[in-house]
DNA sequence: ATGCCCGGAACGTCCGGA
């Protein structure tokens, strides 16, 4: 049995204290972390490493940053996605652990649309697709968990009609996210979970958002076919965004055999 | 409501977030 979660903590120096107690008492193998916001000589390696964690970072100042925490060995890390090499934001880091290929990304959220930051968003999405092609070809068993900055329907937004025109909720986000399943993916929330209901991992810090349960569902795992067939679960951990000094986002696991 | 909150960088307040 393998648990792998992501959590996009919303800097990871201010939450250390969160990041450790949830460690602790939700025991993950796995963690997949997004918006670090530190370049990596400032990520809190030697703490995790003193708890028992491999660690592989991809750092940016103020920014982005993504990284994963494993209990097993990191083999062939990779940082960066393929496709741009002009392209500055750390939002990709892959990793193989027990033989399975597993990847930390933080997809741009892309507002405001239209604009230069939605058409990022756009073509971070094909480059990732064109990347889950050549994994798929690699013929490795992979995970691909993070922050996808999606709301793949309508069910996963507390208020659709007010999202429509949102990055998050627009069309070409939405048919690139398809495109990227179509590939042979399965989202594992979804898969597991079809039926509506309020099942969000993002709440804003405005409005009563947490209180009011006015949240999205916008943190994923796609898995490839040899994953999925070893999929037994996969669950939102609603506990730490109810906590003091929450991150905005919560965590949310699968478990495979 | 073009508002609300948060972290980072910086020490003004703005940027980015979603």
């Amino acid at each position: 049995m393998l648990r792998i979660a992501t959590w996009n903590v919303n800097s990871v120096k201010a939450r250390l204290p969160n990041v450790m107690d949830w460690l602790n008492s939700a025991c993950p193998d796995v963690v997949l972390l997004q918006e670090i916001k530190c370049q990596d000589e400032n990520f809190p390696t030697m703490e995790f490493e003193a708890a028992g964690w491999h660690v592989a970072v991809h750092g940016q100042k103020s920014y982005n940053g993504v990284a994963i925490l494993s209990r097993h060995p990191l083999d062939n890390v990779m940082r960066r996605l393929p496709g741009d090499d002009a392209d500055e934001q750390a939002r990709y880091i892959q990793a193989d652990i027990l033989g399975l290929r597993v990847a930390s990304l933080y997809l741009p959220n892309g507002n405001p649309t239209p604009g230069d930051k939605f058409e990022y968003k756009l073509a971070w999405m094909r480059r990732l697709i064109a990347h889950a092609k050549t994994l798929l070809a690699a013929d490795i068993p992979f995970v691909l968990g993070g922050d996808y900055n999606i709301c793949p329907t309508d069910a996963d937004v507390y208020d659709p009609a007010g999202w429509s025109d949102d990055a998050l909720c627009r069309p070409e986000s939405r048919a690139l996210f398809r495109e990227l399943c179509h590939l042979g993916l399965t989202e594992a929330f979804h898969a597991l979970h079809p039926e509506p209901g309020r099942h969000f991992t993002f709440w804003d810090y405005q409005a009563g958002a947490w209180p009011r349960d006015n949240g999205l569902r916008i943190d994923h795992f796609l898995l490839s076919p040899a994953a999925a067939d070893r999929l037994l679960a996969c669950d939102i951990d609603k506990g730490p965004r109810g906590q003091e000094k929450a991150s905005d986002h919560t965590p949310i696991f699968i478990t495979l055999n």
